[in-house]
DNA sequence: CTTAATCAGACCGAATCAGTCCGATTAAGG
DNA sequence: CCTTAATCGGACTGATTCGGTCTGATTAAG
């Protein structure tokens, strides 16, 4: 039930990039060194952001990376299932696994689709925009209450 | 963002320890041939619900164990806090533990905690009671929309 | 063509987790 | 009152995954 540290710092990291994106390209260094994550690191996350196709690297000297979609498109669903994979937090969420023995008698299975929705809207929910703004208030808000 | 088998197996069992609530004590190894799981890993599970108040246990020849409480009152977060520690996505969110280097500059923190409390309410609406409806169906339903 | 700076993938150590086993405790039966 | 049996409780071990680092491939500029 707890984020892993890649993913936690990956936002970090998107949202430093997103800071960038109105002026050009930036590099993994620059970001380590805004962030404070270590670089090998930096590298590895900008690594599987750039496969995910949340970031545009450009390669050789004098490249970087960039956003490839606007602010608001990225979400922190999207940013957790480039760096963990598919948000599912039981195995019997996720399609085609049926790793679970108890899948004939589980009563609990269809309850864990409901709850994992719900979870990954709530993450589907908040974009880098939102993260920009230093005072949380969005739709999501109403569901706290 | 995986929950860990450990909570997900103490979900079956308490769903399966609820289904005995009304008759009286049940033993783990009653609940460990219902519900497929093992019966050392079903004996752990008992113990830390035991120790988190969900489960009340009378040791001895002809013991066993119930529900400490309704199964009406007792709900995800609940089971999941009991075998996982506190529900906290990120280091941030829970309380006294400032691990993070980057917390002075960090725009995503007061995020996390919004973020954090919808998916522990989320957890927080689902109890065993609701389990045992093999319909699901409750007041979340509406945020899947 | 050489050089330099960057991203991308592979490797290693550490921590956590799942699972199992054995001991402490307690009620029932003789 | 003692023995027996059945249960929970905590401690240990092996394995998997995760976090972190390092080195190599690629590319544009000089």
């Amino acid at each position: 039930m707890r984020l892993s540290s890649m993913a936690d710092y990956a936002v970090v990291t998107m949202q430093a990039a997103a800071q960038h994106c109105g002026g050009a390209r930036t590099s993994a260094t620059q970001l380590a060194e805004e962030t404070g994550i270590p670089l090998p690191t930096t590298q590895k996350l900008v690594s599987l952001l750039s496969r995910g196709g949340l970031l545009k690297s450009v390669r050789g000297a004098g490249g970087g990376i960039q956003l490839a979609r606007p602010a608001a498109a990225i979400s922190l669903a999207d940013i957790i299932e480039a760096v963990e994979g598919p948000i599912a937090m039981t195995a019997c969420v996720e399609h085609g696994k049926q790793d679970c023995a108890l899948e004939a008698s589980c009563q609990v299975k269809p309850h864990w689709a409901i709850v994992n929705s719900v979870i990954r809207d709530a993450l589907a929910d908040v974009s880098l925009a939102t993260l920009a703004n230093p005072e949380p208030v969005s739709a999501i808000e109403s569901a706290t209450a």
